[in-house]
DNA sequence: AGATTGTTAATAGTAATACTATTATAAATA
DNA sequence: TATTTATAATAGTATTACTATTAACAATCT
């Protein structure tokens, strides 16, 4: 379903709009692969250019910094969630069915979002896991706000927070499980990986724990609040 | 109670033990009001140099890096926590008490903990709420790990997660539900702040919001699972 | 007292990073 | 063909993180 849609995003991410031109797509292509493998800290642009290769300046044409490029990837991945998200749940009756849809979506990405021929959805969910929280911890985070830079993610969050309402009409604390719910599954799936103390599920199982959490977590809290 | 106790940290945190010269508690007491006021990123070893004052290399003596010297800082944060937090519950009967009084602290530990003469808890749990996630969220994760940089941090999880059990003792997510329950807090609370339309409480009313929602949360899913 | 040793601080760097100013090249238009 | 425009390449600078070396200053021992 993705691969045919163009995303059109925030116009303060790039200097020059890095899907209209080869270069600029190869861009988006390398820097996935390399911030996949080096970590955000690890990466530069004269990584990035030699990649591809073109030049560091060349790359500054399309990319204010290095942080706007992760603003770019992670605005990219949640616009493409909030389409998914919102085809998935099309015409389905049931909020039970749509929150379940939404958790397992965010849990297992690839199991829903088709392979794009430009960004890879499994290294942009690595990315988003251990990177998204570096895109919005910052000192420019009002300015940033103020340009809409965050839309995306917010979008997603008050659609699946909307879902919690439409089955605890009565519920006080939608957007709060909604952006709770979101940064817990991404958090936990860090611990499974790295810091194993921290959690309970394990990462072999196919993250099957961490969908039982998740859920009985806001069923529990929802069913209580209806 | 806090303030007469000598809070013994991880040795691989530090080249020469700041706590032992006058000039490194300086080092302490600054960088956490350097932090606070320009963040991780904007904050340097010549900053803080200049304002203390003493020499960049002088500081290099005491810290390998500055991201050693954020790991210094949460990992006092969270052994103090932990001290305060066994101190509070001591002698509990009631581990809904206990548990109640947990929430209390992570979401205002400056009711709780006693001014620091060095480090303000005030300004550390500011720097916990903005920067603690990058104290982690690195390439160097698993080197970290192995030197037991996280024990506080999990150590704090983990006794707040043995309350949940002893509450709920059938329970099988107790520490996804601790470090859930950490993370959320901290997230909300920057959120207020930056990104209201992700949450709904108010910082305005003292986070009463956000102590409802996050003991809605949490008990609701322990008595499901008593 | 004078020599030795060890601790601490200061000097003066280097390598890498983020970013920019300027020039060259190619394409589009008049 | 000449002119404009868009794009890329070259060649930088400023800053940052970090290090190697030297100097100062005690404490200890002969």
């Amino acid at each position: 379903m993705i691969q045919n849609i163009q995303i059109q995003l925030n116009e303060h991410l790039y200097l020059k709009d890095p899907m209209q031109s080869e270069l600029g797509k190869a861009m988006l292509q390398k820097s996935v692969e390399l911030i996949y493998e080096l970590g955000f800290e690890e990466f530069t642009f004269k990584k990035l250019s030699t990649a591809i290769p073109t030049t560091e300046a060349t790359i500054y044409r399309y990319f204010e910094n290095k942080h706007r490029l992760l603003q770019y990837l992670t605005n990219w991945y949640w616009s493409a969630m909030t389409i998914e998200y919102t085809y998935l749940t099309n015409n389905m009756q049931q909020a039970e069915q749509a929150i379940n849809t939404g958790i397992e979506l965010i849990i297992h990405p690839t199991k829903f979002m088709p392979q794009h021929p430009m960004l890879s959805v499994e290294k942009l969910f690595g990315i988003i896991i251990n990177e998204s929280n570096k895109s919005y911890l910052t000192t420019s985070i009002d300015e940033d706000n103020q340009l809409k830079l965050f839309k995306p993610y917010k979008d997603f969050c008050n659609i699946l927070a909307a879902s919690f309402l439409k089955y605890a009409p009565k519920f006080s604390f939608a957007h709060s499980l909604a952006s709770t719910c979101v940064e817990s599954i991404l958090h936990q799936c860090y611990f499974m990986q790295h810091l194993p103390s921290l959690t309970d599920c394990k990462s072999n199982t196919g993250a099957k724990g961490l969908q039982t959490f998740i859920k009985n977590l806001i069923f529990n809290t929802l069913d209580k609040n209806k």
